[in-house]
DNA sequence: CTACTCTCGCAATATTATTTCGAAAGGCAA
DNA sequence: TTGCCTTTCGAAATAATATTGCGAGAGTAG
């Protein structure tokens, strides 16, 4: 049996292929899973418990369609704080419901934020929210090459 | 019961709350999720059923720690493809799995990706495969202030 | 008013999830 | 090598859940 050793975690071909499955449908029965990996259910059970407590698997999402709630338009900010507004503009981001997603990055942007509004009256609103305490540059989405898909597939290429 | 109308889909109160429950734990069985929301096991599976059908549930996914499969780097790339490259470089992406995410955006870049990576030296190997076809920006991830959360939250202030 | 549609929940049935526990395999030490 | 311990597995029993069928009630339209 194959082992992939990662952050002192053994992950094995079972591991792999439950998460990929998981990752496939996570609503998937235990019993389904075990069917797939060809264990009991039991056993599946107990290694998604232990992917879980480890911190293999974080969370299991729903994805839903922005575009079916009405939020029509998406949009990637990049946001540059006046120097020492680093923490307000953090907060504000962290504050403002329509940015679903945002990270700290090194460079000459500080934030990459990514925003779901109902349209181009709102994405304003949000962003004057930031603009007095930072530098904004704003892309909308136009479409989605790759729609968000987990980082198991790259583990392969990463031995 | 009041409803929010969006896209020619109804979402009442019941709705909206099974997706936040969702949102919280996908893998919640359909009879807790009842007895969450005040309705029958029978009544929150056929409402699922329908936001499934009607796109507004579009899948349930498993949240993957990169760093704890060995992929300790994270970035934002920046892409411009060279003209007359644009199609080559959305199949570069495409077919790049270190790259979880990727956008085609308004304005002088013309996508926006993620990519997770064991090391520097592998980011390095992402880009040279882009490089030929595109200029690139990199910006690591330092921190995510707001990790991916849903548009759920949004709509409230987009009536 | 009647007829139709939609939504609901009850009850029966099928399936799944969890728990308990013994067996087997693997690893380590003597 | 043997013996002991640990880990993993799956069978079986029990509890819980999911699905299906169907009737009831509410709402709407004519």
């Amino acid at each position: 049996m194959k082992r992939l050793r990662t952050e002192n975690i053994d992950l094995d071909a079972a591991d792999m292929k439950i998460l990929r499955l998981l990752e496939k449908d996570a609503r998937a029965s235990t019993a389904e899973l075990a069917r797939s990996v060809g264990l009991s259910a039991p056993s599946v059970a107990e290694r998604i418990k232990r992917l879980q407590e480890n911190g293999v698997i974080e969370a299991y999402c729903v994805k839903i369609n922005p575009a079916a709630l009405g939020l029509k338009l998406s949009a990637w900010l990049r946001i540059r704080p006046v120097p020492g507004q680093l923490s307000v503009v953090a907060e504000i981001i962290r504050e403002t419901p329509e940015i679903a997603q945002c990270d700290r990055v090194t460079g000459e942007d500080c934030f990459i934020a990514l925003a779901h509004v109902g349209s181009v009256a709102e994405l304003e609103r949000v962003i004057d929210r930031i603009i007095p305490y930072a530098m904004t540059n704003t892309a909308i989405i136009q479409s989605s090459p790759v729609v968000a898909r987990s980082p198991l597939a790259a583990v392969k290429r990463s031995p």
